[in-house]
DNA sequence: ACTCTACGTTAA
DNA sequence: TAACGTAGAGTC
């Protein structure tokens, strides 16, 4: 790439620091040059040479010119792990559309706070006699820290150096400077925790009854084999585990990473962040020891930054952990694995909003590893990418304890409401929960509220309101408006259903904390557990009522959808899944998808341990396909149905779709600027003539955060990289824009192939 | 992370 | 007022 300047990251774990600075490249380096090459430059006052990481080649100075400096050199292309991880922050970036900055942050590992893991401790060299005599030298000299730092040392000769500091007010330069004198010696002491032992302490490692090692099924073996035979024929194909609930995913990874430990590689487990209890994870370091590591949320940046070092010095062969768990730098990757493959939480939410697939697809082609997706409802993407042959598929069609899949009856409610039933619970719900409670087995009642969004229906007929565009339910706006979030649609609202004529036309309200009191009130002598963003305030608390409910501690446990993951109830035989519409109409083109999934997984929680289970799915819409293919545990027929109206509408997998957020603290240049973005694209387009579609501009469906206006464009393609090219395009127009000082507030953001809605 | 600078403290 | 110490800013 040909360009007279460099912008440089310059490896200082400081958030000051932690900006692109721009030097000269001398012409000796012109060639040999990219994106995510190590250099040392001059850095600062004192021009120590600094390691540095290039993000951008330019020819635009950004600095005043006279004030540059020149690249020293280049570090020799050696393929260390940090430049591939540069490497890959770079194709983030290009894929995703974010800063170069976000993206490196995304990826290297913390570095920071290394000063609260490696405890430094300050020791006195000399005697005490000596001490005190020397005490008085710097006393004489009136040099009162050092005097302070040695009067404490007299009195106990190893001090912790942040107290020195901190306490005593002295800085880290006074104590250097007594450590050349010879007085005292600093000593770094670097101890590594290890969350897992942290975790799994005690009996219950011994306790056998947490799923030791079983033996394999022959579908399991048969799985094992054949992907690792593929490994060792040097075939890296990512691999799709399709096996229905209870078939024993876990067994099958555990294997694998077993296999690929034996090779010298190492293994990184992708579980939804939700799922990772301490269930999962005792299960891992059964088999591995302390071998395997944790990275979660909850641990501190020190600690993470513990885990890393200690992958890097092979100290560790697992690591288990959510999204950014990918991250992990291995030194001889072989393996990454991601469990429960649909969930949306792989996808990031701020920038570089990438996903986690495709980003371990990329990981391990570049450490020469390969992926292995599992799922009992895989997404779309994936199964479609399966059957072109992409990935290789596997299916595990057998629960593993031999338990049989529950028995699933639909009830529609639109029946419920003629036959004179308003309650909560169908008349079969309310009769099936108290045989339970007679029988003294378990039940889950499961509302699937998320992303809920107003929509509107009839309680009459089912009857939703749709956008007939886009095939996405219409929200209602505080101005009693309907609106669509893809296209901007509008009509007004409705008093009676256009459908049937019925005045039962509105929105649906019900929470969990109102299902408990009906609970209350009809089954008085039931002991029922609530679980939502309520009573979870804390991850102990969540783990808490899990395990609680787990050791037979209630009988009923009431909850969103945090309920039907990860989770083993073994003496659960009845899940009630209260309106199963609430996730069909959402206004996003995954909800039918979304809902599939989440019926399928819920209806998966009954009968895991021989008992036989059942399922009540009630509904609004009892013909819709998602719920029938989901009653019906059928995920074939599921994608098959759900690929036509995908491929009908071009929406992903069957085409690729691009997300442009425009942002802007004017009401009306923001709608201004979304036009004229939206117009260039077209305009660009048409030329091309490549089939490219824009969409809006709209309104989000949240129109207005902390004042500042906020609008959709929808753009799609059958190729990412025609959409990635449309990206760059208007990345450059806008920085253009910014400039000319064009645009001040304004800000655009990009989502590829978006999972949430706007 | 390191250096520079400006300001504060302190003992003569 | 020098000399030492310290807090804060800036680094292409």
């Amino acid at each position: 790439m040909e360009g007279k300047y460099a912008n440089i990251i310059i490896d200082i774990s400081h958030e000051k620091v932690d900006r692109p600075f721009q030097y000269v490249i001398p012409p000796e380096l012109r060639s040999g040059l990219e994106v995510g090459t190590c250099v040392a430059v001059p850095f600062g006052a004192g021009n120590h040479l600094r390691k540095g990481y290039v993000i951008e080649i330019t020819d635009r100075a950004e600095f005043a010119p006279e004030k540059l400096k020149s690249i020293a050199y280049a570090e020799e292309k050696d393929v260390t792990a940090q430049d591939n991880y540069i490497r890959l922050a770079a194709w983030m970036k290009e894929q995703y559309g974010s800063t170069m900055i976000a993206a490196l942050k995304t990826v290297l590992p913390a570095k920071q706070k290394i000063k609260k893991v490696e405890k430094k401790v300050c020791e006195l060299l000399l005697t005490k006699e000596n001490a005190k005599a020397f005490l008085e030298e710097c006393r004489a000299k009136k040099q009162v820290a050092k005097a302070r730092v040695l009067d404490e040392l007299i009195k106990e000769s190893e001090i912790p150096v942040p107290i020195l500091t901190g306490k005593l007010h002295v800085s880290m330069k006074t104590l250097e400077s007594l450590e050349k004198q010879g007085a005292l010696r600093i000593t770094i002491e670097s101890s590594y925790r290890n969350p897992v032992e942290f975790m799994a302490n005690k009996e219950d490692v011994r306790n056998e009854s947490y799923g030791t090692k079983k033996e394999l099924s022959e579908e399991q073996r048969f799985v094992c084999g054949d992907i690792m035979s593929s490994y060792d024929a040097g075939i890296r194909t990512t691999c799709l585990i399709h096996g229905i609930t209870g078939s024993g995913k876990t067994e099958v990874y555990l294997k694998l990473i077993e296999e690929i430990v034996r090779r010298g590689k190492q293994a990184i487990v992708l579980i939804p962040e939700i799922a990772l209890t301490y269930q999962t994870v005792l299960r891992f370091y059964k088999c591995f020891g302390s071998r395997v590591s944790v990275m979660n949320s909850t641990l501190s940046k020190g600690e993470k930054y513990d885990q890393c070092e200690r992958a890097k010095k092979k100290e560790i062969d697992v690591i288990i952990g959510p999204r950014s768990a990918l991250f992990t730098p291995f030194p001889d990757l072989g393996l990454i694995i991601i469990d429960e493959e649909h969930e949306s939480t792989y996808k990031s939410e701020v920038m570089p909003k990438y996903h986690a697939r495709e980003t371990a697809i990329k990981i391990a082609s570049m450490h020469g590893a390969f992926v292995v997706l599992g799922s009992a409802t895989p997404s779309l993407e994936s199964y479609n990418r399966a059957k072109k042959g992409e990935y290789k598929l596997y299916e595990l069609k057998k629960r593993q304890a031999g338990g049989e899949l529950p028995t699933v009856y639909t009830v529609d409610l639109r029946e419920e409401l003629k036959g004179g039933n308003r309650s909560i619970f169908s008349r079969r719900l309310h009769g099936l929960i108290g045989g339970r409670l007679e029988a003294g087995e378990q039940t889950i009642l499961f509302l699937n509220r998320r992303g809920y969004a107003g929509f509107i229906s009839c309680r009459a007929c089912g009857h939703v309101m749709k956008c007939p565009h886009c095939d996405v339910s219409l929200s209602e706006h505080r101005n009693g408006k309907l609106v669509c979030h893809y296209c901007g649609h509008e009509e007004p609202s409705v008093k009676l259903c256009p459908s049937c004529g019925s005045k039962y036309i509105l929105g649906f309200r019900a929470g969990t904390q109102q299902i408990e009191e009906v609970l209350h009130r009809e089954f008085p002598a039931a002991r029922v557990l609530r679980m939502d963003a309520d009573t979870t305030r804390t991850k102990d608390s969540y783990e808490e009522i899990l395990s609680g409910f787990a050791n037979g501690e209630a009988d009923i446990l009431v909850g969103t959808q945090m309920i039907v993951k990860g989770h083993d109830f073994p003496d659960v035989t009845l899940v009630g899944i209260l309106a199963a519409d609430l996730s069909l109409h959402v206004n996003d083109y995954r909800a039918g998808e979304r809902t599939f999934q989440l019926l399928t997984q819920a209806a998966g929680r009954a009968g895991r341990s021989g008992k036989p289970g059942e399922v009540v799915i009630q509904t609004y819409d009892p013909e819709h396909y998602s719920i029938v293919h989901a009653a019906s545990q059928d995920y074939q027929s599921f994608y098959e149905e759900e690929m036509f109206y995908r491929d009908i509408l071009h929406y992903p997998p069957a085409s690729h779709m691009m997300a442009v957020l425009i942002a802007s603290s004017g009401e009306e240049t923001g709608l201004e600027l979304a036009k004229v973005i939206g117009e260039l694209v077209r305009e660009k387009r048409k030329a091309a003539d490549d089939g490219t579609n824009v969409i809006g501009p709209a309104p989000a469906s949240v129109g207005r955060v902390n004042d500042i206006y906020r609008y959709m464009l929808y753009i799609k393609n059958a190729e990412y990289y025609k959409l990635v090219e449309i990206k760059n395009m208007l990345e450059t127009y806008i920085g253009e824009r910014k400039k000319r000082e064009e645009l001040k507030t304004e800000t655009v953001q990009f989502d590829f192939d978006p999972m949430s809605s706007y």
